[in-house]
DNA sequence: GATTGTGAATAGATTCACAGCT
DNA sequence: AGCTGTGAATCTATTCACAATC
């Protein structure tokens, strides 16, 4: 299992938090049909998905929903903790710093990043603002993979390349620029200008 | 110009970014070959893109920067302001809030709401933080046509349609969840499990 | 001579429909 | 009898390559 469409992946993120909702439920066996009703799928977009992963299902029966959660979990490597740093203190990184999804299951922010001297210290949620300077100790020392981008857009491609080069080897960014991608660094972008654009689109 | 895809939206709006860019510099005109190798984009793709909004170029010359800025400009809708809503004053709720692409350029936010008593009142960035029991009289006061969903998981689907309700036309899910869509309303989810996942999986 | 706009070719994603298990 | 896994069909997107235009 390996090479998997960014498309596809989403789905199975998708597929996978249901798989959760419905294990929360007590419930143990799940067919695609049932899961595409309950969840506004496609139950054969899903059946052709979890193919590409395994052959996880039981002919005439459906899915086990245990099985099934854990063998996504381990699509995602999720079976071990993933650590990250955010770089931008900003008020997208400070919310992000505090974001649930973090400090709560697979995911955990490390470290908190700024250049400005002046909020070196600062606690936000439970990390104190630390030193952009200090990036490469600090992803050397906590063993951090993932890398949180939230410097103004005139610093991000600076900052990205310093992260990669401090070792980090997936890098999320939120700064509203298109990055020069490295190789051998897994980049998504968030951006919400271009996502404005497109709602502000469909309002004409 | 009416039926583009939503990959190709997101593509006009990285070329609007870049002639917003390019006029800043003072170039008054540019090929596609030019912009692509400068931004890293595809040449042919971006023709592609072009073509479908209109007959943009000049056929062995290029683009004129200003004229197709404003041609990108017009297919979003950009040459009025578009009002915004955020439901939820929680961490992203209030990062958002605080976000410079609002309160300049063609967005900006008029309110920020939240359910909790004890918040309202509470001015973040340089709004009042209001009740969510006023959502109907705020859209309709404001003419505000997008709403930014920020609340959590569980409360996501009941303020969606509180919003639509309301009469907001499209919408910005941050809330981890998969809603079920409401026709008439442009939605748009920014999903940070989703985007970690696939992170995830580029590190095992 | 240069560069666009576009039809034709290719690649990729989704949907259909059914053979193959349980 | 029911539901999965998958090849075949369709639809969508990207890339190629060149005629049309300046």
């Amino acid at each position: 299992v390996d090479n998997l469409s960014s498309l596809t992946l989403n789905r199975l993120s998708v597929y996978l938090r249901a798989l959760r909702q419905l294990q929360e439920e007590g419930l143990r066996r799940i067919s695609s049909q049932e899961l595409a009703q309950r969840f506004l799928l496609s139950a054969d977009q899903m059946r052709k998905d979890l193919a590409q992963v395994g052959e996880l299902g039981i002919r005439g029966v459906g899915y086990d929903v245990a099985t099934l959660r854990l063998k996504l979990e381990a699509v995602f490597g999720l079976e071990r903790q993933h650590l990250a740093i955010i770089v931008g203190a900003g008020n997208v990184g400070s919310a992000l710093a505090r974001f649930p999804g973090f400090n709560s299951g697979n995911f955990q922010v490390v470290a908190l990043l700024d250049n400005d001297p002046s909020r070196i210290g600062t606690v936000v949620g439970q990390l104190p603002i630390r030193s952009s300077l200090e990036l490469r100790e600090i992803v050397a020392g906590t063993g951090a993979e993932i890398g949180i981008l939230t410097v103004p857009a005139e610093a991000a491609q600076e900052n990205y390349e310093k992260m990669v080069d401090a070792g980090l080897r997936a890098v999320l960014n939120f700064a509203p620029v298109q990055l020069r991608e490295l190789r051998g660094v897994r980049t998504k972008n968030v951006d919400l200008m271009i996502l404005l654009e497109e709602l502000a689109f469909s309002l004409r």
